[in-house]
This record gives C-alpha cells, structure tokens and sequence, in this order.
DNA sequence: CCGCAATTTCCCACTTTCTCCCACAAGTGT
DNA sequence: ACACTTGTGGGAGAAAGTGGGAAATTGCGG
C-alpha cells in the first residue's frame, strides 16, 4: 500500500528519485511506466501493470476504434524501467513531454500505484477541476462509509 | 511483450532503425510490414502475423464483399522485412506513401505488434480523438479495477 | 546479347545519447 | 560529534542512432 506525496526534482539527464519510502513498498528494482489520465504519469509495479494491460487488451481487439485509441494512449508509451544504485528511474523523453515535467516533480502514492506530475501541472489541475471535486465528494457520500 | 513509444528518422533511403528496446524482444530479423487500421503501418512478428492473416482469412470466404475489402487492405500489402546490421528495416515505398511517411516516425509497441506513424500524422489523430478516448476511458472505469 | 544507368544492398564510420559508477551535500538519529 | 541514509550532480565508457560510400543487382535500350 503506497502512500505519501513527494516533491523531487527531475535532473538533466531526465532522472527522476522514487522516495525512499515508496521503494520500501515495492519488491525487486523494476517498474512500469505509461502515460496516466490527465496530465501526469502512472508507475507501477510490474504485476499490477500486467493486471492492468491484459484487461485492457482483454476487452479489446486491435479492430474496434475505441480499443485502439486505449492501446495507443496507455499501453503502446509503457516501458519497463529500473531503479538504478540511488533508486532513480529514468523518464523517457516521451513521457516528460507528454506529462509536461519541468524540473519539480510530485510524485503521489496511490495505493496500488504512483503518479508522476509536474508541481506546475498538478496545482493547476487541483484548482480547475475543485468545483468537480466538491461534486464529486457529494456524490460519493451516499456510497462511502467508515 | 513489445510496448514503449520511440521517435526515430526514416533516412533517405528509406531506413527505420527499429529501437534497440523492441529489438530485444524479437527472434530473428525478420517481420512482417502491412497497412495498419487508421493512417499506420503494422509490423508483425512472423508468427504473429501467420495467426492474424489465418484467422482473417478463415473468418472470410472470397465471396463476400467485406472480406474482399479486409484482405485487400490488410492481406495484399503484408511485405517481409529483414533487419540490416545497424537493425533498421526497409520501408517499401507504396506503404510509406499509403501512412504519410515523411521524415520523423512514432514506433509504438502494442504488447503483440508495432505501429509506425508519421510524428504529425500521429498527433492529429491524437488531438481529433481526445474527446473520443476520454469517453472510452470512462467507460472501462466499470470494467477494469485492480 | 551486351553495356550503361539507376536502384538496392552491404558495410563502415561518426555523433549523440544513455548507462553505470562514483562523489558530495544535507538531513537524521544515535 | 559521528555514522548513516536520502537526495543530487557529473564524468567516462558503451551502446544506440544516423549518414554515406562502394559493391552488387536490376532494368532498360541499343
């Protein structure tokens, strides 16, 4: 269970430190890296990521539009990557693009996975999309109890 | 499992480096290039491709008109390609016009097979698709958890 | 049937990028 | 204060990506 919000910085060889205390949460020292929804970057770990892609592939064959739209834009930009000695992954340049990652990253726990997102990027998500959240918690109201 | 997303030149001569990390998830050095759906080309694995073009024509007697279409389109282009030293394949000219090949190419790994696209053409279907994607991420919402 | 031109194939060489490794600064707990 | 962990940066060597020339093949006209 991968928790916790971080803030590091990508350098310039396009290195990225994963927390220390997210690595404690994650056997062996490789992940899978894909584009996310919205603007920012999923990671997971190898199994979940294996879930994940054969339900997507699953529920879809390369001759329906919509199944290819979802293989392009999730499946086809994942990579494998690996932590090196001081526990950095390397973004591949794609990605920084596609996430719009400068130098200061947040990098958020999610359970069962981790978001990458560029602080510029993630700060204004959270103020555009605020009125949707409060919506979004009344909804949910009803459904969640604890 | 081929994925990742990679950007190389197609040179003069009609060369694609195919990149090293999809190289190392192939046997041999051959492949099979053909039109893909949307404005693509698809490259298979033989064996891959043996199973597709089986199965669509199997599905397909001659005598209907949209099996015709399907072999046609996807069948009749399928060309053999082998790998050079460097690992670059030969684009034939007929399927470099047929995606819009111009210079900088998209190679995407879809776990099976690869697509290869233009880097604008790839954009536009891209951004004329986003409304579409969105829909069909929101439906997998009730399909896929983990 | 032969020779020349155009195209393709093969190979080599250069440049850029990536990968691996080491070093250092700052913060934490003993 | 000292050892240790965490976060950051950079240099050297290896590999990936790119371009171009020479040899081989094809096709065409004489």
């Amino acid at each position: 269970m991968i928790t916790g919000q971080f803030q590091n910085a990508l350098d310039d060889k396009g290195r990225l430190l994963i927390p220390s205390r997210i690595r404690g949460e994650i056997t062996g020292n490789v992940l899978v890296i894909t584009r996310g929804l919205d603007r920012c970057l999923w990671l997971f770990p190898p199994e979940h990521w294996r879930t994940l892609s054969d339900s997507l592939m699953g529920a879809a064959s390369p001759f329906t539009r919509k199944a290819r739209l979802l293989q392009r834009r999730i499946i086809a930009p994942a990579q494998e990557v690996e932590l090196d000695k001081a526990g950095r992954i390397n973004i591949p340049q794609s990605l920084q693009v596609a996430a719009g990652l400068q130098r200061d990253c947040l990098i958020l726990g999610i359970k069962k996975y981790v978001e990458i997102w560029d602080v510029a990027e993630y700060d204004a998500y959270l103020s555009e999309s605020e009125e949707e959240f409060q919506e979004a918690a009344e909804e949910l109201g009803g459904l969640v109890s604890f």
